[in-house]
DNA sequence: AAAAAAATGTGATATAGCGCACAATTTTTA
DNA sequence: TAAAAATTGTGCGCTATATCACATTTTTTT
């Protein structure tokens, strides 16, 4: 566990930006920073929740078990704080967490947190509009999977990582054929046959899990038409 | 446009309860409270949002219009926030709300919201806690609606209605069948047709909107099991 | 490099639930 | 109170998609 100085991270959050140099020390001497490779949990469903959890780089697959199987609620890219709902909405995890791609979080003693936005205005203002935003983009999650069929939902899926997170129509996907179907709610086997249906209309270009979108007008307008 | 006198408004939220005497009056002074009856809009998806909604009494339903047709995100019962992501994760409502029983609302300033979560970290705290739990409670929907065939989702909406709306296994459904469907992401068909199977086999006693639950434990394993 | 394990693709089949059509009932309007 | 409108119930066929089974490919292990 080692003490990264928080003052002179490179890497702060909107609301640590908004702490006084005092408060930086506090949060250096509360906070533990950690590197998680692919496929290593970084939170645990169920688990008691003692850390607030700032993902400083990387990617995060954020799940549940389902009745059936896994479903990937989010897909989260850094900057991005986690556990907020957690640590202040109930103390244990109701969700779990897990990077997709080498990963840098600092785990942020909940107290110490919980400090700062008694004490700091500004930073409290700034962890709402986090939340807000965050809370908006599940909306759309909901929506996304709720109308949808599954064309729809894999098209949304693919120019989600296309646009929010690698920002370029040539990608490697992060995620298993598993994987996408649990975050868009399908099967593997119908996973595939829709890849292979992209690939063969030349919406897709698609060796392997390396993604190029050849048609994103068409794509685009499948994910909105359903 | 009354001027509640908020100080002496005895429905306060556990944030509100936060604020000196000093602020309650400021809020008093940037504060109107509303009545609306079952099916009016209280806010409207992409009108611009200049308030925070505090719901002071009654039942409220969170709706989006969806690409075939609309779907209900959430039920609120007061005393709740609605537009707290809203307000602090964008500008303008991401979704609609209207009341489905007799509702008093709250709309408060925004800039004066703001401004007391930047003076009153007690105040601040309490709404992180509020935004937090609402959080939640999204995950709980989201999943409900991802795993479940439609027996499954409509027990689970019927099991809320029952425990955390009424408190109570007798009631009268605010809803439509039609929204009800629209609550559970199934057609109204589907839902017609699952309450005379219910009622059949005597899970439910349904007459119109007047539901009773007959065997609670059997709804809830129908809920659980998808 | 060979063997084992895991992930992926694909055909065949089964089915849950949608969409349509229309009848019956309830609610609203005049 | 009658007429019109909206809501609800139900039968039936259709389709999207799950499920199963297995072949193929890729990755990991030894």
């Amino acid at each position: 566990m080692r003490n990264p100085v928080c003052k002179f991270c490179d890497i702060k959050s909107q609301a640590a930006l908004k702490l006084n140099d005092c408060q930086l020390d506090v949060l250096g001497n509360n906070i533990s920073q950690v590197q998680f490779g692919p496929g290593e949990i970084i939170i645990k469903q169920d688990a008691p929740n003692k850390s607030v959890v700032y993902v400083k780089s990387g990617l995060v697959k954020i799940h549940i078990e389902g009745p059936i199987r896994e479903k990937i609620l989010n897909i989260f890219k850094a900057p991005s704080y986690l556990c907020l709902h957690s640590t202040f909405g109930d103390n244990v995890n109701h969700f779990s967490a897990t990077a997709i791609e080498k990963t840098t979080v600092c785990f942020i003693d909940s107290i110490t947190f919980g400090n700062f936005i008694h004490e700091n205005g500004d930073f409290a203002y700034q962890i709402i509009q986090d939340m807000g935003k965050g809370e908006l983009k599940n909306f759309h999650n909901l929506i996304n999977n709720a109308q949808k069929q599954n064309m729809g939902r894999v098209a949304d899926a693919l120019l989600f990582f296309a646009k929010e997170i690698y920002g370029s129509n040539s990608f490697t996907l992060p995620l298993s054929r598993q994987e996408l179907a649990d975050l868009t709610g399908i099967t593997r086997e119908s996973t595939s046959r829709i890849f292979t249906n992209f690939n063969n209309e030349k919406i897709l270009n698609v060796k392997g899990r390396k993604i190029t979108i050849l048609n994103a007008p068409l794509l685009k307008q499948i994910s909105v038409n359903g």
